[in-house]
Formats: C-alpha cells, sequence, structure tokens
DNA sequence: CGTCGGCTTGATACGGCTCAATAGGAGTGG
DNA sequence: CCACTCCTATTGAGCCGTATCAAGCCGACG
C-alpha cells in the first residue's frame, strides 16, 4: 500500500492468445464471463495503481489486508519467513495473475508483495468485491473458483516439488513458467526471460544457491537448457525433457 | 462417494471446549454465525452419510465434483500421488474439519479421501452452497473465510516443514495434531492417539518410514517425546520442546 | 500355528548443505 | 575512462542427513 496513482482501468487488459486450459494459474482476468452492466459494476470498484519499482512492495506483512491485486505488468515476489529468518518464496506473479488472495478471510496480508520489474496492478477492495458477489451468482462463483484454484496450484508445485531432485524440481518450475510467459525466439527455441534471480529462484525450490546453480550446469551439460544469465532456453524434446513433468 | 444412508443432521455437533483462535484449521462449523431460519436453509440441503469404515473411500480421483463434506466424527486422510506412482498424503482430518474444498472451482476431485477410523460426515453439495451462499452475505464470507484458512495452512505446514529436518518436521507436525485432537491423560500428560500409521505419517511429512522411525526414536531419547505404539506424549516443558514451532 | 503388515534397526551410498574462493556485471564516483 | 564496490553467479572440497537396501521384531489375525 505504498505507491501509486488514482485512476480507473479495464480488467481485461491482458489479453493473449494462450489456451487457458493448460494455464497453472488463471490467466483469465476476473469478471470476463460478465455481462456489460455487470463488468461496469466491477470497474467502478476497482483503481489502477503504479508505477511500483522493483524493490517496492505492493503489501507487507501486517498490513491490513483490503484488496486483492491484478497484475496489469510487470512481475511479483511473494515472499515471507521463517522465526529465524530464514526467507521463504511462496511464488511469483506476472502480468494477468492475482495477487493478495492468500490473505482473504485473515485480517492482515502474512507476506510480503515484491515488486521484481517496473509493475501496474489493479487494486480490489474485497469488502466491495464480496459485496458484489453476493449480487452477481457467477461473479461469486469466478472467485470462489479462484480460491480453488489457487489452493490447487500450491499444493500441487509444492508438494510435488518436495519428491523430486534438485535439477528436477527446477524443470517443474521452468515448465510451469514457461506455460505462463514463455516465448519462441527467433530462431524457433522455446524460451523464457527471468525477472527474478537465481537465488530467489533457489529460496523457492528450497534450494541453496549452489545447489540450484550445479543443477543448472548439470542440465545445460545434458543439453536440456541453456543457462543464460537471465534467459533460459529449453533445448531438447519435450519427451525427454519436459513432458514427463507436464502432469 | 461408495457408502452413505439418507439422513439429516445439524451442523453443529462437534462442539468442543477449546478456543478457535489458536488452532490452524477452523473448528467452528459453517454456518455458526447464522440466525435460526437462515441455519434451517443450510439444514435442508445438507445429508448426513455414513458409516465409513476404514479403507473406504468418501470420494475418489476423478469423481465428479459436487460436494464438500463436513466430518462429524472419525478420521480421513487425503492422498494422490504422482506419475511414478509416489503416494502423497496432503493432510489429514478429523471430527468438525472440512474436507474436499480442494476441489471447488474444478469439475472433478483430484484426492481420495480415505477413510482411517469409522467416519460419519454431512455432505453438503456445493452448487446449492452457492446458491445459498448468493442469498446469504454472511455464509459467502464464512466458505470464502474458510478457503482462505486452508490456503493458508496448507501454505504453512509444507512450506515451512520443508526447512526442517526430520524430527523438527515432526515435532511441527505433531505440534498441529496435539492442538486439533490432542488430549490430557489422567496422570496429566499431553497425548495424542494417531489414527494414521507412521508410514502415513512419514508419506505426508515426505520422509522414508525409516527415517521418521529413527527421528521418533532420537526425540524419545532426547526426552521430548514418548513413543507408543499408536499413541504419542508430549514431555518436556513447552519452551524446550515445542514452542518454538508454535507460531 | 504360520503369515502378513507395520515398525524398528543396521550399514552404506548419495544428494544437497556448508564454508570458502573466484569470476562477472551493474552501478558509482573520481 | 578507469577504479572501486556490491551483488549475483559459479565452482571446489568436505560434511551431514536422509534414502536405500537388507534384516529382524512384534502384534494382529486367519
Amino acid at each position: 500500500m505504498t505507491n501509486g496513482t488514482g485512476g480507473k482501468c479495464g480488467l481485461h487488459l491482458v489479453n493473449n492468445q494462450r489456451d487457458c486450459q493448460s494455464c497453472t494459474l488463471p490467466r483469465k482476468c476476473i469478471g470476463a464471463d460478465l455481462d456489460q452492466s455487470q463488468s461496469n459494476n466491477i470497474t467502478n470498484i476497482i483503481r489502477k495503481r503504479g508505477p511500483f519499482k522493483a524493490g517496492e512492495t505492493i503489501f507487507k506483512i501486517e498490513d491490513p489486508f483490503r484488496s486483492i491485486f491484478v497484475i496489469q505488468s510487470g512481475s511479483v515476489k511473494i515472499e515471507s519467513s521463517l522465526d529465524d529468518g530464514t526467507p521463504l518464496i511462496h511464488g511469483f506473479y506476472f502480468g494477468s495473475e492475482l495477487i493478495g488472495i492468500e490473505a482473504v478471510g485473515d485480517v492482515k496480508y502474512q507476506c510480503d508483495a515484491v515488486v521484481l520489474d517496473t509493475t501496474w496492478v489493479c487494486e480490489l477492495p474485497f469488502d466491495k468485491l464480496e459485496t458484489l458477489c453476493s449480487q452477481m451468482p457467477l461473479l461469486q462463483h469466478e472467485i470462489l473458483e479462484l480460491l480453488g484454484k489457487r489452493l490447487r496450484y500450491t499444493n500441487r508445485t509444492i508438494v510435488q516439488g518436495r519428491y523430486l531432485s534438485a535439477d528436477r524440481r527446477f524443470l517443474l518450475f521452468l515448465n510451469d513458467l514457461y506455460q505462463r510467459r514463455g516465448c519462441i525466439t527467433k530462431d524457433g527455441k522455446r524460451s523464457v526471460l527471468l525477472p527474478m534471480t537465481k537465488g530467489d529462484i533457489a529460496i523457492h525450490l528450497g534450494l541453496r544457491p549452489e545447489s540450484l546453480s550445479r543443477a543448472l550446469a548439470k542440465l545445460q551439460d545434458e543439453g536440456v537448457i541453456r543457462n543464460h544469465a537471465r534467459e533460459i532456453q529449453i533445448l531438447g524434446d519435450k519427451r525427454t525433457s519436459l513432458s514427463c513433468l507436464w502432469v
């Protein structure tokens, strides 16, 4: 709740071509199923905020929970820490994705939302959203669906990762990332640009940076990926490298 | 959806004395804040099912998602498996707790709900519950709260556990279990009766049964717990053994 | 009685952690 | 422009904890 200029914005900004079926997180924005007048009701309660710059927070631990946010552009990491100070990174979120819903039903946020790139968000005051939900069953259904999906997403990624070795754990992460923000380079290589540091990835995967670095080196040796500074290319055919993880 | 005889039941069956504040899972049943007529609306859509016996399933992977369930008595483990067959146990749930909400917003369940004890549940058809939510903002709020809480609970337990050694990971689990179904023995010892096997606990904690067994032996040697067959006693004072984990 | 599943114990191997050193890049200031 | 610092990333050597493989114990149950 630090930054932000006033203003209104539509919620359907990020309208990419990828199909939503295969995505592990909702790409579709809130309210896509609603008609025009209902959609206007939502537009009336939201407020665009930004730009947040790298390192700034959209919300912080102990801030009172009042809103959820749809990221319009940029990228955000959700982090907290254990009692002993061990940092935890719960996830990374990008354009069209939702942050803050982990706090639904609580009085305060339990995580920091730290911006990685210059980021714009739309703020949705949750009490007003709840009121709208009462009036619009479709919207209510959508919010319940979003919460359920997030529940499954965190469950799957975290639980599953626990049983994998460092390199396969990274591949699982990379696959998810590729589906959410992967692109094809001019020469036809599947590629992911990393907005976060490798150290952040390591923390998120429950590894030491050294271990992740070694895993990356190993995967590159095996010809599965190409490990540039902030870009990972996915080599090898799907069958051998990633499809085993495409649940 | 295997078993079950018809019938109606109230939702407020399990009414224990413990305060709900400190609990990591909702002990309060659905509808506690509602007045009598509203409460009746819920009573009209629920159906008591049981008894399920050990090994039976309340719902199975790929079953169409239609209902969530409040456990009235007994205990249930929620499990699935990875592609390679590695078993996963997402959690254990007991009287007054809710299962099936991980599937909200999906067309089918992704887990099996396997009964450990003889178990009775109340089935809540979710479409009807959603309709009621549209009419009763308090109920809608409660459901959203439950989903949010479950999201935080799974996040906390799993993420946190990842950074702990086998013995501390077990202590975290034991602490949670004690808060949810612990009791004090006649001679004043804090105690937890385990409805699940140690093997199940190991899987849930992401350990091998051998490793868990060694961790238990170690904790008993240190005087932190007493490890009986199906009963764990918590020795030592809170400060040294568990309070460090009481987040 | 014998069998089987749950649980425990032992010996060994391996993967990731720890500590330590080095290299590269971005940003800063002279 | 270079010198300097800070941060990120990598690599090496050794250690520790958990997995693995194997065997034995115990209680439940036919």
